[in-house]
DNA sequence: GCGAAGTGTCAGAGTTATTTCAGGATGGCG
DNA sequence: CGCCATCCTGAAATAACTCTGACACTTCGC
């Protein structure tokens, strides 16, 4: 699964160079030209990772940076900035960039750079997703068409072990095997998928297969 | 007048080179091998600056900070980290530090930085913030609709933990571990959050995670 | 040293989640 | 069309967890 990579570059030659070779790199990019499209954009795509050029006309990288922080992204900032604008550097440190890299740049350098990022794990956890919906197994929640939904702690186990392999029958013994320890009566699965399914309001998405179990599919 | 530099650092061919280099760059250069020497070293010599290594044997560059931070040091900390340690850093930047230069490092960067921190007068300290609150961590204070809110310590140092990384799930233990370095029962933190979303008067920027912990959102 | 403010623990009340059961609904099959 | 196995769901008991008031203890400022 590709990164999805937020590009805020005023300067087109070089934004449209940092975007096709990132592309080139099997990167998800997306550019903005200045800071307002860039929190725009940041907000609708969430992006896994931003960089970002410190001078700009309008909103600095650090402004943008910062808000984006104060928004809650927690996506890799890498900021690009002056050969000598130290203060930039710290600047954009404190505003919450993880990285950056002096102009003029090698591409080889972002990428490198970028790369690290995603290894750092800004997002540690790993959210399974499926068919438009995305499982924080961290805070229990799903996320749906943009809303986000509470789920409780079984509620969220079983919705993981349905998008860990979906399209392929989970049956009721597993379910109980895998989430109470085998130690339940079969029919409590039931139970939780109907909760999933009135929670995501969207009674097709686990299918039932009669005698068998549950499948999950558009 | 020469700033003067602490250089703690236990690898002796880093040391030296350190060494070498800042005092070229015309700092009184001071250097200590390990964390108890360090220490001992900045009590006599009042350094301006320090460079601390975070991964020593002993005493870490962590513990160290704290510890001169503890004794009323008041110097830039420039810390030293391994480049997947993101931890690291989050825990030096919590300890007092001011800046962190990721191993391995060119050596201008290093004198960039503490110029920097020269500069900028090392006492300038961070401001986290989120949602509309931003947290005053020197006076211990919450801005909140333009309105200035007073925390306790124990109820700052929480909503900066919360703060440094919102929209993610803060468990208790995580919250004792930090604040109170293990030695409390977890319900001490749903204590002070619910002291913080009194004095906040907003019920809904913590929300509880069943049987996991707190998290910051909108 | 004194009072005020802050800190940490506990216990019980309050809330939410979990699990089971039973009866009605549904679907496949002859 | 009717039967049977299977599935679905409301209700209710139970369990788990969270919240909060009270209290003892400590720390801080005067």
């Amino acid at each position: 699964m590709a990164e999805r990579v937020l590009v805020v570059e005023d300067d087109p030659p070089v934004r449209r160079m940092l975007e096709r070779s990132l592309a080139a790199e099997g990167f998800d990019v997306r550019a903005a030209a200045d800071g307002g499209a860039a929190l725009a954009m940041a907000a609708d795509s969430a992006p896994d990772l931003v960089v970002l050029d410190v001078t700009m006309p309008g909103l600095s990288g650090t402004d943008v940076c910062r808000r984006l922080r104060e928004k809650g992204l927690s996506a890799g900032v890498l900021m690009l900035t002056a050969r000598d604008a130290v203060e930039d550097r710290v600047r954009g440190l404190d505003a919450g960039a993880d990285d950056y890299v002096v102009k003029p740049f090698a591409i080889e350098e972002v990428v490198a750079r970028l790369r690290a990022l995603t290894r750092r794990g800004h997002d540690q956890s790993i959210r399974p997703s499926f068919a438009g919906i995305t499982l924080d197994t961290e805070a229990n929640t799903v996320e749906r068409e943009g809303e986000t939904i509470g789920l409780t702690a079984r509620e969220a186990e079983l919705l993981e072990l349905l998008l860990r392999s979906p399209r392929t029958v989970l049956t009721r013994q597993l379910a109980v095997e895998q989430i109470w320890q085998g130690a339940a009566v079969e029919n409590v699965v039931d139970r939780y998928v109907a909760r999933l399914r009135r929670k995501l309001s969207d009674p097709l998405l686990i299918r039932t297969v009669r005698g068998v179990g549950f499948i999950l599919e558009a």
